[in-house]
DNA sequence: TGCACATATTGATCTGGATCAATGGCGTTT
DNA sequence: AAACGCCATTGATCCAGATCAATATGTGCA
């Protein structure tokens, strides 16, 4: 809460060229000249901290975002005050794309810990876009990619008991870490057990319980919110029965 | 069954200008001249059948699909062999958005009826959107309306019992039915009791049940597809709980 | 240093909806 | 019209996970 001494950087230009998570991100593919202009409309705002918001229900939709380092969760809000989890941004992921829709925000974004962001003016990159055939291609896949992974939410929640809705989860964070240079099986986690059970949809209770479990089974080591995996191998057997089609990992953008 | 009398009709080409769904489908807010740009890259293949696929995962992504008459199923399949539905599709809305993305698709898309189809080959309609922005734009829209209506059922999956999933989604189909000019209160389920607890997240006898108890309570009529909403009000209070952001009905295309 | 508060863990109990099982209705085939 | 298969309904039982409740374990703040 403390207000840490930040130099302001609004408006600075940001070098995605330089940015070591260009390859998870929006600039993926495209011709480094492209990746200039897109550079030239991308804003670097000053970081947020813990428990900050990005934006809430019915914020006109102007950009997307970018979370450059730390993490965030989007979640909505019952009339009751509970909250429901819709999902966690690690760095090079992207939010705000539910927005374009109706040109409004329809959830809470909100810093999970200190959090750099890449603002992206949502008619600056429609423009930027036409003509540049591969940032159109690459946004739409994007979209598509997002419109994946919830499919496979939706699925996990369908058709998958507790510990496999953990397992998955825990795997999906392994694997985003592990995309983005950090230790696959050894790392902390941003959220509490309440906003892990939201988004799984399931209790608190439940959550601490599996952990125990799998710590029982040799399967992980858990500490509050650090985790390490000791065993990837069996965590992946407890979703073992179900998969099929769809191939690549949930939100990996 | 018994194989109509079709001409063929492939390649023949389609007058959205002509089309009742218009409004609620691709075309929607483009200029006349740009319709007709966006006419001569959609083909009309021959209606499919009941059961007959449309597409299989794996399938290579080559064109987007408009139901145009009659409805589809969406489902990905375990190993084991049971189905698991992922959305249903009335006329005007668009299947294969998830396959932009690795240019495969990721499931099964099967007619539940005898269903016409409008083809919409991707490479032209990226090529085509180069030319025109409102298209361009348009698509986005209709990948971030997805997103939405995917986080909507995400939410609902989460956080609702078996009496709101299913109330959802008869409002949903109602809602549907209506925007296209038939009836919101009486209409024919194109999809089993299966189908709609696959997509819902129920045993097929949950939802049997459901229908037995919303008919004692005088919301519906039920007899076998044919379902009769008797109180609308009443069925919507049955969610009524719930909400707080996000407006708009679920998959409205 | 100690108090207040949020976050986790663990235990005990309860229940909504799954599962198992039997029956009935309707369309299709022979 | 009998026989089959599919789909839907209804009943009986069971269980995974929710809920209620009590107790740690931090963590920041006065």
């Amino acid at each position: 809460m403390s207000d840490a001494k930040v130099v302001s950087l609004d408006g600075i230009k940001v070098a995605c060229s330089n940015c070591s998570l260009t390859s998870l991100c929006l600039p993926f593919g495209l011709q480094p000249d492209d990746v200039e202009r897109l550079e030239n409309i991308i804003k670097r705002n000053r970081p947020i901290q813990r428990g900050q918001m990005l934006y809430s229900p019915g914020d006109k939709f102007r950009s997307l975002y970018v979370v450059k380092t730390g993490a965030v969760k989007t979640y909505t809000q019952t009339s009751s005050g509970d909250e429901h989890v819709i999902g966690f941004h690690l760095p090079g992921e992207i939010l705000g794309l539910d927005a374009i829709q109706n040109d409004a925000h329809g959830c809470f974004a909100k810093a999970l810990e200190t959090t750099a962001i890449c603002e992206l003016p949502f008619n600056r990159l429609e423009e930027l876009s036409i003509n540049v055939p591969s940032l159109q291609h690459q946004m739409l896949r994007l979209l598509s990619r997002e419109v994946s992974s919830e499919a496979q939410m939706i699925s996990l929640l369908n058709n998958s008991t507790a510990e496999e809705r953990l397992a998955s989860f825990l795997l999906s964070l392994s694997d985003r870490f592990k995309r983005r240079g950090f230790s696959a099986t050894d790392f902390f986690l941003a959220m509490s057990r309440q906003d892990i059970g939201s988004f799984l949809g399931l209790a608190l209770e439940t959550v601490s319980r599996l952990f125990t479990r799998f710590q029982e089974h040799g399967i992980l080591e858990v500490d509050r919110k650090h985790v390490k995996i000791k065993d990837l191998d069996k965590l992946r057997e407890v979703l073992k029965h179900q998969l099929a089609c769809q191939s690549s990992a949930r939100n990996s953008s």
